[in-house]
DNA sequence: ACTCAAATGACAATGATTTTCATTTTTAAT
DNA sequence: ATTAAAAATGAAAATCATTGTCATTTGAGT
C-alpha cells in the first residue's frame, strides 16, 4: 500500500473510516480543476453513485477540513468552495482572482525569493504578535486578459 | 469642510447622498476595534437609531464597498466581515488569524522588503498570466500566545 | 414649500448550511 | 461467519445570512 495519496494515512490516523462516500469527495476533489461548491461536488457525487445525499456531503468536507486534507475558501459569492490541501513538503501556492469574472487561477511556481521573504516576515510576526505561524496564504485581485478586452 | 474623513468626497462624487443611517454605519465602522459583521453593525446602529433595519444597513455596506470605501472577508464562519478599506495612499495591512480563537489582529508594519517583494510578485504574475493586479491580501494563520496557554 | 428620484424599512423569499433522527454500514471481537 | 457497538449515512426539517419586493419617507435643488 505504498501508493496511497498522501491524506490517507492522516484519515486513518484520526480513526474515521474510509467510506465509498468519502472516497468520491476525495476523487472528486483530486480530479477538479477549479474550486468547487459543496453543490457541484454533490452534483457529481450523484452521478457516480445516486445515493449520496447533499448532508453527507457537507459532513464528509467538515471532517476533511479538520484533518487539514481540504481547504475552505469563501470569495464573496455567499457559499463556499473547496480545495484539496496541498501535499505535505509541497510548495503550497497562492490564489488569482479575477474581479469580474470570478475566474481564481492557483499558482504554485513559487520562487525562491518568496520564499525567503515569506520567512522572513513570518519570524517578524512571531517576534512582534508572539504568534505560532503555521500557515498562510496570498491572495492577488485583478482582472484577467479576456475581462479587460483584447 | 478640510476634515472630513477621505471618503466622503468618494460617495459624494458617486451621486450617493450622506444619509444618517449610512453616516452611522460608517461611525460604527470607523470605531470598530475588530471586524464586524452585519449584524453587529445592525445592533450598533440600531442602538443609535431604533428604525434604522437589517436590510439598510446591507444596502449600506454593499454601496460602499462598491465604492472601494469597504471591504468585506469572510472567514468560513458563513457570515461576512466588514473593514473600513485604509486611507488612500496609506500603507494597506494584513491579517493574522488565530486559528483556535479566530482572533484578528490587522498589522500595518509593512516594511520595504514587503513592499518590494509584492511589486516583484505583481510583476511577475502580470507577465505569466497577463493579470493587471489591483490589489492583493496576505493571511497569516496560526496560534497566539493565549490559546497556546502562558 | 414642492417635486421627484433616491433611500428606507418591514416583510417575504431565497439559498447555503446544519440539525435531527431513524436506518444502514463498518469494525472489531467473538 | 455472527454479532454487537459505534460510526456514518440520507431524507427532511430547521436555521440563518443575505437579497428582493413594495409601499412610504427623505433629501437636494428648485
Amino acid at each position: 500500500m505504498k501508493d496511497q495519496p498522501w491524506w490517507y494515512g492522516r484519515l486513518k490516523e484520526s480513526g474515521a473510516r474510509l467510506t465509498e462516500p468519502r472516497e468520491i469527495v476525495l476523487e472528486i476533489l483530486r480530479s477538479a480543476r477549479e474550486h468547487l461548491t459543496a453543490t457541484d461536488i454533490y452534483i457529481q457525487a450523484h452521478r457516480m453513485k445516486p445515493s449520496i445525499g447533499l448532508t453527507t456531503v457537507y459532513r464528509t468536507l467538515e471532517l476533511l477540513i479538520k484533518l487539514g486534507i481540504v481547504q475552505k475558501f469563501e470569495l464573496g459569492e455567499g457559499k463556499a468552495r473547496f480545495e484539496l490541501v496541498d501535499k505535505p513538503g509541497g510548495e503550497g501556492h497562492h490564489h488569482l482572482v479575477c474581479l469580474k469574472c470570478r475566474k481564481i487561477i492557483d499558482y504554485s511556481d513559487i520562487s525562491n525569493d518568496e520564499k525567503e521573504f515569506l520567512s522572513r516576515v513570518e519570524d517578524r510576526l512571531k517576534k512582534k504578535y508572539d504568534f505560532k505561524i503555521l500557515d498562510h496564504l496570498m491572495w492577488f485581485y485583478g482582472v484577467c486578459r479576456e475581462c479587460r478586452g483584447s
